[in-house]
DNA sequence: GACTCGTGGTA
DNA sequence: TTACCAAGAGT
């Protein structure tokens, strides 16, 4: 550990802190869905779902989901097409089919019981180092520290740490200082104390320093720099691409749709048939024809330009040009998969392609 | 270590 | 509008 902070870490009374961390905490909770009890399954599921995603965005799909596979068996058993369809809309899709997985090799090697050791349940797909902490932490209320985002921001404030928090290697930085810092006696508390501060007053942009519980225990705040901290290097633009999708009717009203590869982006997802073109779309309905009929065999007539979506990924932009049309009588369609149009709501749809469907139908 | 992997909200 | 953000993990 750097000098500098190992000076400002033993220069705090960690006691107080703890003390007035945990205090504030407990007054000020939100009442969130998965703080109702300790079950470790939706404790397990809450923390998958709340990686990378706001708390007002997980809230109705977590309600939804415990609700649809209410114990950790019942998510076992079910089909990984309703699994995917609980998760629809709410993106990292891997995150739910890692659980899946895991949920599984929970019934089958530990007895459906969630492991409440760091080695065991490491090892569980979808499990890194921060939902490791957590798990252990809020659900069995043992002392492993659980460093995400807002952990970082509100520690590099209270230590006054410059390390650039998007490098991978300095997570572990604030996970050592953390084995130091968290409370023995109430890991749970102490951890979710953290990210609640970081959520609520120790925010990235104008921290609420003068409603904060722990601003006396505070480098940045005594030297006036929170809003210098953390140091976070620039991510770089997303790629755009270009592309078609045909949204493909019979003369009886079927639809004809794809699932999409087992892994890589929007793993299992369905989708309407498309390709990428090129970025003069002057020929770009003609590309898309020639790509159904090599792909699939289809003999489709397309409209003109319906019209056209954005779907904006992490690392990557599609400007999709939507068609609308007609497969021919007796066209062959290999692997698309007939369906009708109330068939196709059981299947999960990235948005892109729901907004697809509903520029089709005008 | 850099890149992949979603989506909707906000300043 | 652009850029960044939000309880990260896998490859």
């Amino acid at each position: 550990m750097l000098d500098s902070i190992e000076k400002n870490l033993h220069s705090m009374n960690i006691d107080e802190f703890r003390k007035d961390l945990i205090s504030w905490y407990l007054l000020e909770k939100r009442d969130l869905p998965w703080r109702l009890d300790q079950d470790p399954y939706k404790i397990w599921v809450s923390e998958i779902m709340l990686q990378q995603t706001r708390v007002d965005t997980v809230i109705p799909y977590f309600l939804a989901f415990t609700e649809k596979f209410p114990t950790l068996e019942a998510l076992a058993d079910a089909d990984e097409e309703d699994v995917l369809k609980a998760w629809e809309g709410l993106g990292y899709y891997s995150r739910v089919r890692n659980l899946h997985s895991a949920v599984k090799e929970v019934m089958s090697s530990y007895g459906g019981i969630v492991p409440d050791t760091p080695e065991e349940i490491s090892k569980l797909k979808g499990v890194g180092p921060y939902t490791k902490g957590a798990i252990l932490s809020i659900a069995y209320n043992v002392p492993e520290p659980a460093v995400d985002g807002n952990v970082m921001r509100v520690m590099a404030r209270i230590l006054s740490i410059w390390e650039d928090i998007a490098k991978p290697k300095t997570r572990k930085i604030f996970e050592n200082i953390l084995y130091e810092v968290i409370s023995k006696e109430q890991p749970s508390e102490f951890n979710q104390a953290l990210m609640e501060l970081g959520a609520i007053i120790c925010t990235p942009t104008s921290p609420a320093c003068l409603m904060c519980p722990v601003r006396e225990h505070c480098h940045a705040f005594h030297e006036g720099v929170q809003s210098d901290l953390p140091v976070k290097s620039k991510k770089k633009k997303p790629k755009q691409v270009t592309m078609a999708a045909a949204v493909l009717k019979d003369e009886d009203g079927h639809y004809y749709i794809h699932k999409r590869n087992s892994s890589g982006l929007l793993a299992n997802l369905w989708e309407f048939p498309n390709c990428e073109t090129s970025i003069d779309i002057v020929s770009q309905k003609e590309q898309l024809v020639n790509f159904l009929n090599d792909e699939y065999g289809t003999d489709a007539e397309l409209e003109p330009l319906t019209g056209t979506i954005q779907h904006i990924f992490s690392h990557l932009v599609w400007n999709i040009s939507v068609y609308t049309g007609q497969l021919k009588p007796g066209s062959s369609y290999k692997d698309l998969v007939k369906v009708t149009e109330t068939e196709m709501q059981r299947y999960a749809f990235p948005v892109s392609h729901q907004k697809i469907y509903q520029m089709s139908l005008q």
